[in-house]
DNA sequence: TACAAGAGTGAACAGTGTTCACTTTCTGAA
DNA sequence: TTCAGAAAGTGAACACTGTTCACTCTTGTA
């Protein structure tokens, strides 16, 4: 298992690293620029001036070398997100930060966002058609960033701001999935944050903090302090 | 402009009209089990008996196809949320069947969802890299479906139960957004509602409502009634 | 020096969307 | 009824795609 023990690292196997390196940074320049569909082996094979074949010498196909592409963003993703809610400032701005931070290193990558949640069914390994195991899931970048939305949502509680009465993994998903939409529609239409042009201009930004804020809101204790989780309800 | 006037629908028209339903209705078929991806123009010349050729004379490209498909399920979504909308329920819970009908529609045709935000840049029409034009966008049944939302917040801030200082627009696109983003997390992660398996397992429709209701109390008037839109902050 | 493992290649396969010259069918007017 | 012209439908081809495989050439080791 002592894979990369320098010792046993040969001029050839850094060679190899080398083409490697050079086949995956090659595919990150064209893909950062024109997403999957512009990223084709023929093409790739020419900027490394390689022949197409000789890249399935290191890669078993295009959909592995992309997925190494996605990996790599989720972990820079999970480094911003985690240096997010671990600054040094008071809880809710925090907490504010991490959707934000989510959605705009998203953004900035636009295509390897995207493509991380193109796929249909596998997204995630199955394991026979039953729930995942969270073992596996926390192990991915993926899994990761989630852990520190669940860690935040229990702060939050114990800090007495969030409703106390939340499941904090379902609290977690769901501010996931508000930061994931925001994120998918900035990135699918360019102009969302400012769809209607009678409304003053507005930089995606703070949109995105705009947002941020009415994610973070819904966590909070209810006006009423009966902290049940549900609605005023028969209001209307 | 009275182009289906049935005094001079002839026969040619109504065959090649039926011609086209059998062409769209076997790519309805194919695409919703198997997506853009198993929706070949071979496999459909073959499924309808004509030639992949004859195919292009009745739709310019692949893509104006599946535009085809996407506008009318996105028809569908916008009847249903409008439905939800406008159901004789108290506010609070139609708000939240808004967003809940937002989501389950998207899951129930997950194909259909996921290739309408599929294709980055041009998702919406745009005009020289502006913003939006209104007009135009309130003309796509995707729009006619934001435009539902819209009406909802301000009725909700009327009502004197949503926060009064939110802009209904930009109240609108976040509501969309968290919609928009647990509907693509339940299609591409097909357990994301049950990721824990410690927690009790949990029917995809629980979850929906759960998220629904956390979206909706973003909106609601702050518990320190100052409705400036800001948090409490300084916590922590 | 000989040999085996690995790196790299070019041609081919089975797909894809799309085009175009071509034939067949149909329709409306003389 | 005939006949020109339009429309419908076709098969072959083009330019792509990812991928495989027999093959050569280079490299490291015994």
């Amino acid at each position: 298992m002592q894979t990369d023990s320098p010792s046993e690292e040969t001029p050839a196997d850094r060679r190899r690293l080398r083409v490697r390196e050079s086949i995956i940074s090659a595919a990150e320049r064209v893909f950062a620029k024109e997403g999957e569909s512009g990223l084709s082996i023929r093409r790739l094979a020419d900027e490394i001036d390689y022949s197409p074949s000789a890249i399935y010498k290191y890669f078993g196909s295009k959909d592995e070398l992309i997925d190494e592409l996605k990996e790599a963003f989720f972990e820079r993703l999970l480094a911003k997100i985690d240096g997010s809610s671990s600054a040094d400032r008071p809880f809710l701005q925090r907490a504010k930060a991490c959707v934000a931070t989510y959605v705009d290193t998203a953004v900035t990558r636009p295509f390897h966002y995207a493509a991380a949640f193109s796929s249909i069914k596998h997204a995630l390994p199955e394991n026979g058609g039953g729930p995942l195991s969270w073992d596996g899931f926390v192990t991915t970048s993926k899994g990761q960033a989630f852990g520190v939305l669940i860690s935040m949502v229990t702060e939050g509680q114990e800090l007495d701001i969030f409703d106390p009465s939340l499941d904090p993994v379902m609290a977690a998903k769901s501010l996931w999935a508000g930061s994931h939409g925001l994120a998918q529609l900035l990135i699918h239409m360019p102009h969302f944050h400012q769809l209607v042009p009678e409304q003053q201009p507005m930089a995606a930004k703070d949109f995105i903090e705009f947002h941020a804020d009415l994610q973070v809101r819904g966590l909070l204790k209810p006006a009423d302090g009966s902290g049940n989780g549900s609605l005023p309800g028969q209001n209307s």
